[in-house]
Parts: structure tokens; sequence; C-alpha cells
DNA sequence: GTGCTAATTGAAAAAGTTTTTCAGTTGCCA
DNA sequence: TGGCAACTGAAAAACTTTTTCAATTAGCAC
């Protein structure tokens, strides 16, 4: 991430680093205070402000996505797959990307049936990870 | 909604049943907020943690669905068919129900890929309503 | 290197949202 | 017509998120 985040006119600051290192090495989704507590364990002294606006920062530019099921709808998880979403695991939080397909036939016939035209969606799964089985 | 509300052992107070004819005759999603402006329109004096409190019930009974797109994740939306989701204007929030249907392919073979089990899932669609485009 | 500047930072305050408390009220059943 | 558990709303508490602003600093030009 680091690298795109200067490729699109951004400072790399320590503290940006932190939480860009928090996010990448992530398995499960984290709340904006999850995410404080492990980057000040990198880097000591970041502050709360800092991680909202990294979050706000690192969801344009769609390294991280916002994930809703599973506890609140503020917890964060890395984008591990562009053109896909999230798998929760309802036990541990863990959080796996799947790739987004086979919704066109839905989006189309839902167009069709309602006379909206469908700009984007959002999907999430739900469930249970090997390990909490 | 009230009947079954009355099925399910909860008291018929006129601050609930006012709640409850707001989500009825809602097109667009509300946040709790322009829910209790409305109430108390039906009926004056509803206190805002009542609206929270019959929201939260409506939820677990499925007359509402929390909606996350078009705006912040604390609206709510009335559920007009059961096994649906919720499509809604960005211009507007107007928000219609589309059927769920063609999904089961891809949490088969997502379950299978990740070895998760799938439970639940959350869709939404988001895009412009025929009034809107 | 050195200096410049716009971007960034964090503490504090403000704003906003949601939950908890609790004493009083009331729908509903016997 | 009670009786009582469910319900209510005002206030307070608890949280979460955003705004402010003075100080700092990354990255660039020289
Ligand atoms: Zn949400
Ligand atoms: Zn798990
Ligand atoms: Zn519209
Ligand atoms: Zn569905």
């Amino acid at each position: 991430m680091a690298a795109e985040l200067r490729a699109n006119g951004h400072k790399l600051t320590p503290q940006r680093l932190a939480v860009v290192r928090v996010l990448r090495e992530a398995t499960e989704h984290l709340t904006p205070l999850q995410v404080l507590e492990r980057a000040r364990g990198i880097r000591s002294g970041v502050g709360l402000t800092t991680v909202y606006r990294t979050l706000d920062l690192l969801s344009e530019l769609g390294f991280v996505r916002r994930v809703h099921l599973g506890g609140g709808c503020q917890a964060y998880a890395p984008v591990r797959q562009r053109a896909g979403h999230h798998l929760v695991c309802q036990g541990c939080h863990h959080v796996v990307d799947f790739p987004c397909a086979g919704l066109t036939e839905l989006i189309e016939q839902t167009a069709r049936q309602t006379g909206f035209t469908v700009a984007s969606h959002l999907l999430e799964f739900e469930g249970l990870c090997p390990a909490c089985q």
C-alpha cells in the first residue's frame, strides 16, 4: 500500500505507515480503536484522529473496506481482492475476500423490474471459519 | 405489523403503533431521528428512547431492515418482501425491495474455496429511481 | 545539505449518537 | 376491576466521530 500511497500524492508519515501495516497484517476486521492499539504497538503516540483520517483515506483508495456484518458497522478489513467482497467469521471475526461473481443477472433483473438503475452494490457473507466450526 | 406484534406477545401502545405506522408508510429509509419526527406527527410526545427500542424490536421481528448504503448505516426501511433485500436511490433515498435470487451458487462456491460455512448474507443495491434518473 | 511549503499530526473541545437508569404509567389478562 | 409485567420518557451516562488549531514534518527545489 505504501508505494501506492506515494503514487497517489500522499506523504508517508510514520503514523500513516503504522496504520497501513496494521491493516495489511490484519486477519480480522478491526474497529478504529483496535487499529489505534495495534498502531501504537508499532509507533507509540499515534492519535485516534489520525487513525480515523487514515482509515478514510485507505477506504477512498480502495485498500480497506468497511465491514458491516459481525458486530457493528465500524470495522475495517484489508482488501485482498479488488473485485471482491468480504466473508466474516461470526466466531473470531476472521475476514477473507471472495470474488464478486454471478450478480449481473440479478442486477439486470432488478433494474428491469423496478425501473431503477443500479450503480453499485454491497455484499457480505457471514459464517464460521474452519477453526471455529 | 400491529397484529403480528400482538401475536408475538408485545403490547400495542400508541407510541409503538405510531412508529410502526411511520415505517409502514415510509418510501425512503429513515434515521431514528427522522422516525421520531414523523412519529410525533402521529402521536405527540413520543420519546427518542422509544424509537430506538421500537426499531430494535421491529428489526428482530423482521418488519424493518437496517440500510447501510446511501448515507450512514443508521437508517431503517420497511421490509416488503421477506426473502428480499433493499435497493436504495442515491438521489432521494427511495427504497424498494427486490427478491433474493441467484446467490446459491456463489455462496456454495465461496464456502468450497474458503472452507467457511456461510450462514447469512447482506446484500444491497444502490442506484437511481425512475424519478431521479 | 538547506530552506520552503503544503500536508499532516494530536490534544482538546465540540458535536453527535446510542444506551442506561429509574420512577411513573399503562395495556392486557384474569 | 384489579394487578402486574411491560412499557415509557426525561435525564444522565457512555460512546463515537468530527472539528479546531497550533505545532510539526515529508518531500521537493535549489
Ligand atoms: Zn453498516
Ligand atoms: Zn472464526
Ligand atoms: Zn430517487
Ligand atoms: Zn439474500
